[in-house]
DNA sequence: TTGAAAGCGCTAACAC
DNA sequence: GTGTTAGCGCTTTCAA
């Protein structure tokens, strides 16, 4: 049986509530107490029981870290890198966070998370874009929410996005001091307020820099952001108008389909097309040429949603945040040395 | 505030013992009182608390899910499908899965994972290889723990394994069917277990058809099992020997690295040379031509091993076993077709 | 077939 | 500064 509260006060011979106060090193132990008290934890390996915590309190130290199923197994571990830092963030504090998906067609009458159904988290954090009807459902519950990498239509909330806009911009900037002038942007899923972000960046550097903006360069009627997208969309845009010099594709998994796509066609990148893609999903070395690309930071991204979570419940002040987490660019072998 | 048992008992004008009872479905209720008492749950949207229930039992309702960081950022979703496969399952169930992630270089003074370290799980899964020095930890501990896709040197254990060995003798025989005589083995991280029964699978295979041997076919002192190493096994073992026409890598992420090699030297694939993965990882439309692979069934693998520790957990039987889960070919265009 | 009551481990209000 | 104690929501004897 492993130890309680009331071994160690006896142990310690001090009562439990004694125990307690130092457990939660509260002002009004004497110094020597809280000695004698943590020798007996030591010595008893003890650690206090967490249900009967929270049967007392009334907060479940749990928080629950939500998203669609296919999010989650998506080739590329974007959100995972999320959660991680979610995780790594919640061992600090006294918190579990549990992960679970929801089926990417999560409809009106599919069942909500057991934890979040049955109200066994403090709150909600959610990873990536999900169905409205998840959003409105979960909204009944007042459950403090916090959403990472997606804001939704309707309501107010707390969120940790990436700076997509500034990045758009930055990546669309490093293309015209190579010297780009006609220069392409792939993207699919455009409704989702990144990606749109994204291709707002493109076309405000496009003006900045006095370019022409012409929309036979811009192909975003992709439905997803895959590789494959990224491989038709090269090639529609290539049918359309093949005088670009170099694409901005909205995503890596994009940029490499689109990549993939120019191989076939035996055009060298970068030397007859530079493309940069954004995520910074995989340094993989074995990729020819290596993608230049904005690298996301993902593991910042879950630390940042998770203080913020705590932030609402311990302050439990209900004054809404947005945090633009910024992104960089990382130049590899696919923009610009060729000239 | 939320319900309590109590106020379900008010509300159906019976004792709290009574609705504990209806809750467990217990045989010595009357259909009746059964009847009022659903009906009060139903109409108060009742849910008993967790940690109410955790405090009177013994048991957590927890179970970790344990990797090290790297399996679980890895470039392919896979040890993310596994997880996927007991989190489904654990729903089912009224347990919670924990996920929580080591390092990679896991050392003895490395702090283990909270909910381990204060027992607030009955039981503990781990997934992929993990440092023998963490198995010797957590032993202590008395967890009952099962494997996934690995298996300790030492101890008893129930895990949930690949069959490897069969896979490895399936996969060469395809090449052998396509008429191959002259087959590469390309590996890495060969002391793994996994690693090495699909080796010893080939061997069979070569053995099994009367073919010839040769230790200058095989290449396994690669270090890790990524792309890059795919790429470098395959460059050496061309170095080496270049009458091969048909490789079987280890891993998928091996066969890509050396596809993009053989690219590399103008070798058609598979008309100049045949490429067999195994993991069935990422069917990325795009690649090409796309791998033939062994698909492992990755969410089955969660679900077993999660029926497996409640299995251990209910009966508290202490009988262990091991599942071979099964493997099966996935014949896409880089093997054979081209004859 | 149902109810009363003890107790799981902990916290916090209050007493000393 | 420290101890006493009620009670968090539930399960489980034991009694009726």
């Amino acid at each position: 049986m492993r130890p309680t509260i009331k071994d160690v006060a006896k142990r310690a011979n001090v009562s439990t509530a004694t125990v307690s106060l130092v457990l939660h090193n509260h002002q009004r132990i004497s110094n020597l107490t809280k000695k004698k008290v943590r020798k007996a934890i030591k010595e008893l390996n003890y650690h206090p029981s967490h249900p009967a915590r929270r049967l007392v309190g009334q907060s479940t130290g749990n928080i629950a870290f939500l998203l669609t199923d296919d999010h989650f197994l998506r080739t590329e571990p974007f959100y995972t890198g999320i959660f991680l830092g979610t995780e790594f963030e919640a061992r600090q504090s006294n918190y579990y966070i549990l992960l679970t998906t929801i089926p990417t067609q999560f409809g009106r009458d599919d069942a909500l998370p057991r934890c979040i159904r049955e109200m066994n988290v403090d709150g909600l954090i959610v990873a990536g874009k999900v169905p409205d009807i998840l959003i409105e459902r979960v909204q009944n519950l007042k459950l403090p929410t916090v959403f990472i990498d997606f804001f939704p239509k309707k309501g107010s909330y707390s969120a940790v996005l990436i700076d997509n806009l500034n990045g758009g911009l930055q990546a669309t900037e490093h293309l015209i001091k190579c010297g780009h002038k006609k220069i392409g942007f792939i993207g699919g899923d455009i409704e989702h307020p990144s990606i749109r972000d994204r291709f707002t960046g493109f076309k405000m550097a496009i003006e900045k820099h006095n370019l022409v903006f012409d929309i036979n360069r811009v192909l975003t009627t992709e439905k997803s952001t895959s590789k494959e997208s990224g491989y038709h969309a090269a090639q529609k845009l290539h049918q359309n108008k093949n005088d670009i010099t170099a694409i901005f594709a909205c995503n890596d998994a994009m940029a490499m389909g689109a990549m993939r796509f120019y191989k076939n066609q035996n055009l060298q990148i970068p030397q007859d097309i530079s493309i940069i893609g954004f995520d910074d999903i995989d340094s993989d070395p074995v990729q020819d040429p290596p993608l230049t690309t904005m690298k996301v930071p993902k593991l910042d991204m879950g630390t940042e949603a998770f203080r913020m979570m705590v932030d609402i419940l311990k302050k439990n002040t209900r004054s809404y945040r947005k945090i633009l987490m910024p992104v960089e660019i990382i130049v590899r072998d696919s923009t610009c040395n060729a000239q």
